[in-house]
RNA sequence: GCGGAAUUGGUGAAGUGGUUAACACGCCGGAUUGUGGCUCCGGUAUGCAUGAGUUCGAUCCUCAUAUUUCGCC
């Protein structure tokens, strides 16, 4: 195993814990955000400014890159890092998530999932075993387990048999693994019901993996509520010393409670997402930067801000070229809304260590969305 | 100088003697949570060149004026 995990404190007042994931010989504190390279890149932005946002692990997608270049061609660059030449930790979904995002309910079968190529129509077939054999040649650090996805709208008595049968691929993904320098982690679904994440949580844990992820959430206009407590309900039945995930999580608040619940890593496609439509994140709320009012703002983004864009850019240069369809505006936008999310959990970090999360998050909501009374 | 044609929002334009003037672009907002990368959803002319007339009623008919444009001398 080429990446080592220790808790390193835990908090007095919430479930947050304060981590250290070792690699390569370097150190890389948790809780942590993960942006989304999905096609192998972090949308618009080399691997030098990724990095240069502070960042630890990076994600990419099993689905798309089996399509595309196919998971040989990878194999034979030498595995993702030199492929794409990323030498910090690279984390795969599984393909999990394209199942719900691409496959119809009746294309789920026991064996696996059918799917149709988006890129050119042909029939594919992904089963648990053949995802973890593709991720154990990307030869990413962290592989995920196959898992159905399911709507949290999904009633309770299909979302119990989806577990049951997710349950069932991991083991059979487990078996299947076969690289020892990658971790492989669970899932757990479950929804917002506490006995379907609990069982799923101890049953997941009984197969035993290096780590575990929280899935099915923040899809299908899950309610915030319904969504922390699927963290809570999900994290209460995790292995204290083990990695734990919110996949695909998400807006700042959504990763400050997460972490009070006891998440580690998160990942969202929103900073790069945001970015190529002209939103930018800052501690005072979400800005569109193609709102007129920024047409003369020749200010940055956000003053305290330390990222490339912030040191050398103003609002209304980048209003103009979001306007103007030029990538570059896009770039810009995406290296400071991943530093953002990145220097959040920076300073989660520093309010566990310094046992102010509580009153971090109350500050936080308060200059995020304003006094009650002032929108 | 004479004759013809035209004049609808920021732009290109559709349209009708009788309720809310089509559509597109632009503009102004909003959305986006394990990414099917230029997406999706709203809003946007109290007015149809100006003035007068016909009519129960006119952006639509008539006349005058202005502007644009084409042709002829």
């Amino acid at each position: 195993m080429k990446l080592e995990f220790k808790v390193k404190k835990e908090d007095k007042e919430t479930k947050a814990r304060l981590g250290e994931i070792i690699y390569n010989g370097k150190i890389y504190e948790t809780p942590m955000f993960m942006p989304v390279g999905t096609e192998a890149t972090v949308k618009t932005l080399s691997p030098e400014e990724v990095k240069e946002a502070k960042s630890g692990i990076i994600l990419s997608n099993t689905y798309h890159l089996w399509l595309r270049p196919g998971e040989e061609v990878i194999n034979h660059a030498g595995g993702l890092h030199k492929f794409m030449n990323y030498d910090g930790p690279i984390l795969t979904d599984s393909g999990g998530f394209q199942v719900f995002s691409l496959a119809k309910p009746k294309d789920i079968s026991e064996e696996g999932v059918k799917f149709k190529n988006h890129l050119n129509g042909d029939h594919l077939f992904l089963t648990p075993e053949k995802s973890i054999e593709i991720q154990n040649k990307l030869d990413s650090d962290i592989a995920m387990s196959f898992d159905e996805c399911p709507p949290a709208s999904a009633s309770y008595d299909y979302l119990k048999a989806s577990i049951e049968r997710t349950l069932r691929w991991a083991k059979r993904g487990k078996e299947a693994h076969n690289n020892p320098n990658q971790m492989l982690f669970g899932i757990v679904q479950g929804g917002p019901h506490e006995d379907l994440r609990k069982f799923s949580a101890l049953e997941t844990v009984k197969i035993g993996f290096d780590g575990y992820s929280i899935g099915g959430v923040a899809n299908d206009h899950e309610s915030k509520e319904d969504m922390y407590k699927a963290f809570d309900y999900s994290t209460t039945y995790l292995p204290k010393e083990k990695l734990r995930y919110a996949m695909g999580i998400g807006e700042p608040i959504d990763i400050i409670e997460g972490v009070i619940r006891g998440v580690d890593l998160f990942d969202c496609v929103s900073p790069t997402r945001l970015a190529r439509h002209g939103h930018a994140l800052t501690k005072l709320g979400k800005l569109n930067i193609k709102n007129s009012q920024y047409k003369e703002d020749f200010t940055p983004l956000s003053k305290e801000c330390d990222c490339y864009t912030c040191k050398n850019y103003s609002k209304a240069y980048i209003r103009h070229l979001i306007n103007a369809k030029e990538t570059f505006g896009a770039r810009l936008l995406s290296i400071h809304n991943i530093r953002f999310l990145i220097h959040l959990t920076e300073e989660l970090r520093e309010a566990i260590k310094e046992e102010t999360l509580l009153n971090y998050k109350e500050e936080f909501i308060k200059n995020y969305y304003g006094e009650p009374n002032e929108k």
